[in-house]
DNA sequence: CTGAAAGCGCTTACAG
DNA sequence: CTGAAAGCGCTTACAG
């Protein structure tokens, strides 16, 4: 284990400065193109590598962004949401492609998360993960505008809202949902999701399906709408339950999230509901578990690849000091088999392969 | 915004020294314990935090770990195992809980991984998780070894393998599996897995299995043995038709991971078995998904709250110049309906509740 | 195109 | 217990 060589090491043998060695290895076209040529192959030859400490501390950026991944304080450990994992996945690669670290930490909401990543070079910028209460958050956001924090924020785009969102456009993929299940026939159509300003993306999704029933001409009631704030299976079976009791003739259900779809196809077999034949079930987001459920799931498909490098370059222009704006991403219906139409005959092969 | 403000700032306000203030933040005792508290009280006051870089440069340490997750490259982006996605979630926590952060990248397992996170200063060392071709990746470890950069691996734990691996006791875990299958009356009882040293995880797991046939006299027939090196569900339901082609009169099946397990199910349904009743059938990992397929998986569960923590420590007292030793950790058998023995009434009530 | 020099913001021997 | 000073390894005006 030799010690590491530094610029210096590189510069002695080259027969150069060590400021020409960094402009050199730095890119700067102030440099000879044979000066630049012997010293990076010097510099591979020694396994160089620019110290991190060294050059953020001189330029004063850390060239890493921050995830913070928010999670639910009810669920544990190791129910992480899929779908934010797949959204993980996609911003790391944005990342990478950029030339940037990705610094991971799960949060609490009642962590101290404005903790000053940027303050202390950390990061260069943050990216926000997670459902949460939105109006518990909001106050935050503020407080990271003021501080002149550069960070985007994964959720509904909402006007006047602190800081730049990316989202996916929720009220579209709710009326594509609504719209959809309308078609197919079904009138009673019940909505599992907390449709208010705390949770603005289920609020969004929920717009969406109002928006198709009316369109539809069909009665929209309320009191097949069930609160779900959290997006797991248990809320989702507890909530479908609800909805069952509420009103035993319901046709169709529109579940906000995947999460939320899964446990609500449990209580329906639990009562004995065939679905799609009694019920149809819609879910949103495509996790990779939707593909496995019985009947296979049909849902909303939120693009993360699409979504992860949207919330990277959306960061970075705010880093350079560009002005940056929220932005709506577009969601896709995928069908299954829970809704009851035919499946999509794009929907890749060995997942849709007939299941039984 | 206005600027961050550095150890200078607060010694001036202090009255002190910048020398002390350092040593006021970093806990020296060298320091007058009311000296400390007015540091202290000002540092808050200015929403003051140590520079990472400059402390980093000086002290020559990030104080931050990275995680290196190697991807299949035949699974699509979004279709990361979930059960790294659990560790994941326990490797950042625990990183978090003794204060490093943490980075985090995905690699193709062609890339140039052995990149120097450690020469750079990135990264005091690297925690390496994903299956890959245990015999490929031995190179690249040994040549970390050779460079003395400081690492804990996540796999088999192997005699002779290069630096330092936690695992969990695969070959218990398929001795746990295999014997209860056979405690269920099976017989005919097939493995989904490349059992060679190119996979040393799957290998030990059929290890397990191929001694619990023999100490219930059962002769192993290699026929029931199914290559599958790729945890995906593709994968398996791929060698769960090659299993029931070489053999109809299966009576059971052992999956290497749930992932392939998952697979198996929808091979088993399509060809008109049903689970237990024909066939039994065994996962292992225990991933979320586990609870939620039809009918729920029993499988060997790996406690990735416990490998996280032990990942970590186990690195950080390598960083500290302690020798650190391999080390494995138990594997459970969690019972529910797919073996068609009676579900253990431990699991926890919301996913155990009879799904039909 | 290149070099000498300052300086980024800390930590830690060294001296008192 | 505290302070003055050196130095970690770079990048970048400044001067040539």
């Amino acid at each position: 284990m030799k010690s590491r060589s530094t610029s210096f090491d590189i510069a002695y043998r080259a027969g150069v400065s060590q400021a020409t060695v960094s402009r050199a290895l730095r890119g700067s076209p102030l440099v000879n193109e044979e000066t630049r040529r012997r010293v990076q192959a010097i510099a591979k030859e020694l396994n160089y590598t620019v110290d991190k400490h060294a050059s953020g501390l001189r330029r004063q950026r850390a060239t890493t962004l921050a995830l913070l991944l928010f999670e639910d304080p009810t669920s544990d450990d190791s129910l992480i949401n899929p779908f934010f994992l797949s959204m993980l996945g996609s911003i790391t690669r944005a990342a990478a492609r950029q030339g940037y670290d990705l610094l991971v930490s799960f949060q609490q909401s009642s962590d101290d998360w404005h903790a000053d990543y940027q303050d202390s070079h950390k990061a260069d910028g943050l990216i926000l993960l997670g459902y949460g209460d939105y109006l518990v958050s909001r106050g935050r956001l503020e407080r990271l505008v003021e501080q002149g924090t550069h960070f985007v924020r994964w959720g509904a785009v909402v006007d006047g809202q602190p800081g730049v969102s990316i989202g996916c456009d929720n009220r579209q993929g709710g009326t594509a949902a609504g719209a959809h299940l309308l078609a197919q026939g079904r009138r009673r159509i019940g909505f599992l999701g907390t449709a208010s300003p705390h949770c603005p993306e289920f609020f969004d999704r929920y717009a969406g399906y109002c928006a198709a029933l009316q369109a539809a001409d069909c009665a929209v009631d309320e009191r097949l709408q069930i609160d779900a704030a959290d997006s797991t299976e248990l809320v989702g079976y507890t909530a479908m339950r609800e909805l069952l009791a509420r009103d035993a003739r319901i046709d169709a259900v529109f579940a906000a999230s995947d999460l939320l779809a899964i446990g609500a196809l449990r209580a329906l077999a639990e009562a004995g509901r065939r679905v799609p034949d009694d019920v149809a079930v819609i879910g949103f987001d495509d996790i990779p578990m939707a593909r496995l459920t019985t009947p296979p799931l049909t849902t909303v498909l939120q693009d993360t690849k699409r979504a992860g490098e949207l919330l990277v370059s959306t960061l970075l222009a705010q880093i350079r000091g560009e002005t940056a704006a929220s932005c709506m991403l577009p969601a896709t219906l995928v069908i299954r088999r829970s809704c009851g139409a035919a499946p999509d005959a794009d929907d890749p092969a060995p997942h849709a392969a007939p299941a039984a």
